[in-house]
DNA sequence: CAAAATTTGTCCGTATGTATC
DNA sequence: AGATACATACGGACAAATTTT
């Protein structure tokens, strides 16, 4: 009478999060980079002996991770490996707490800052003619967009990535990234009176000038400067209060 | 013909995205906070109107986000939004590119470095002696574990936290704690030469010195040269070499 | 351009493991 | 211990997307 013929399956470890280590160890083992297809829903089914829904589900936990990538009808693939999932994540926890307060956003600017300014040093001993030519240009599309009531919001981005640049540190320039997404997402358009928007402009004026001078400290003052308003708005709502 | 009888599904989104935002949506517009129960799979189903896979991928997308926890048997509840995807996936980055190059985690421990240099002055603004105390006591236990022989991990990731308490900002202390996590498992101790742990013991101890004299400069120093050892031996691999 | 093949996406039915009462 | 409610796992069938023939 269909004794165990089927084995129990040892049920210490959720076969999910198995499939999950397996999947994972499949790409440490083979020497997998970022792009390379993996094996097909079915046959990893049947090299790791599990239905297709764990192995299905497994993929879902790695897809949101970006440790792998699906393309639908075409394959699975090794992920980029990128920070989605701590842009998601933040951005969530931000929507999450918004609006009774914003003490995410301002512990997540604050980060940014302080980010920035531990930089400085290095930012300072990498700045060169090349870059501040570039950076140039940008604070003065900054600057001519705040003269005429625009705003800037690109620029900003590529500033802040492409002040990181020169150290060749992918982390910090995707933490960076990330974090600047995630403020745009829950605080979209935080400064757009046309004096603010004048004042960040000069601020990221500021920043390349004590940068090109070598100016440590002008440029951790300069980088306080130009988060300072962005705190003050987060510390205290604007609208309605009594 | 067969007009739009039943709407041919508006395939431009795929289903479990769709799901995965509408639990996402459902969590914020009832306002729920970490550790709420959500509604069962089954209510799921019914009231997203997608089958159970879709609502279980979608479980798993956003548990592997800490969006929601699964207990098993018991339900699915708000999670608690830590960076545990963030460790994951640079865990797996690191475990990735090991071997041929260990740049993602000199990467890592820059920023590591940069992070606690740039909190430096609010560190040092904050510092009082009870704090001191507390820290004191723990390069205390590094200073005799180092004389013994002996490592003393949960020491030092203890001290990087308790450094940054006081702040308040949630998101630096999770980034930092998930940050040694990930150091810890990419490069599990790193430094085990007794003369090694004395000069880290001796690096942590200059540190809550320089910050109980409020010296900036000597702060962001002591932090330098309490990560100079370990960036050293990632950039020139110890090993095997000519 | 059209059909076929391949691969992932979705759905259903059912059985099993797990936790709570 | 038994009952209930829940998540986990499996297998099969069909739909949708992509590439190839």
């Amino acid at each position: 009478m269909t004794e165990n013929l089927l084995k129990p399956t040892p049920k210490n470890t959720l076969r999910g999060h198995e499939v999950t280590e397996q999947i994972k160890n499949f790409i440490l083992r083979n020497g997998l980079t970022s792009g390379d297809p993996l094996p097909t829903e079915s046959e990893l089914c049947s090299e790791l002996g599990a239905s297709r829904s764990s192995v299905r589900e497994a993929i879902k936990r790695l897809s949101a991770l970006d440790i792998v990538e699906v393309r639908h009808g075409h394959g699975t693939y090794v992920g980029r490996l990128s920070l989605n999932a701590l842009v998601e994540s933040l951005t969530f926890r931000g929507r999450l707490s918004s609006g009774d307060d914003l003490a995410t956003l301002s512990e997540l600017v604050t980060v940014r800052k302080v980010l920035e300014q531990g930089m400085g040093e290095a930012i300072i001993q990498a700045y060169d003619d090349e870059q501040h030519s570039a950076l140039e240009a940008l604070v003065l599309r900054m600057e001519e967009a705040a003269e005429r009531g625009e705003s800037f919001i690109e620029e900003d981005r590529s500033f802040h990535l492409m002040l990181l640049a020169p150290m060749n540190n992918h982390l910090v320039t995707q933490l960076t990234g990330a974090f600047w997404d995630v403020q745009a997402v829950v605080a979209p358009l935080l400064l757009t009176t046309e004096a603010e928007a004048r004042e960040t402009a000069a601020a990221h004026r500021a920043i390349i000038e004590s940068a090109r001078h070598g100016d440590l400290p002008a440029f951790v003052a300069a980088v306080a400067e130009h988060y300072a308003p962005i705190l003050n708005h987060l510390q205290e709502p604007e609208g309605n209060r009594g």
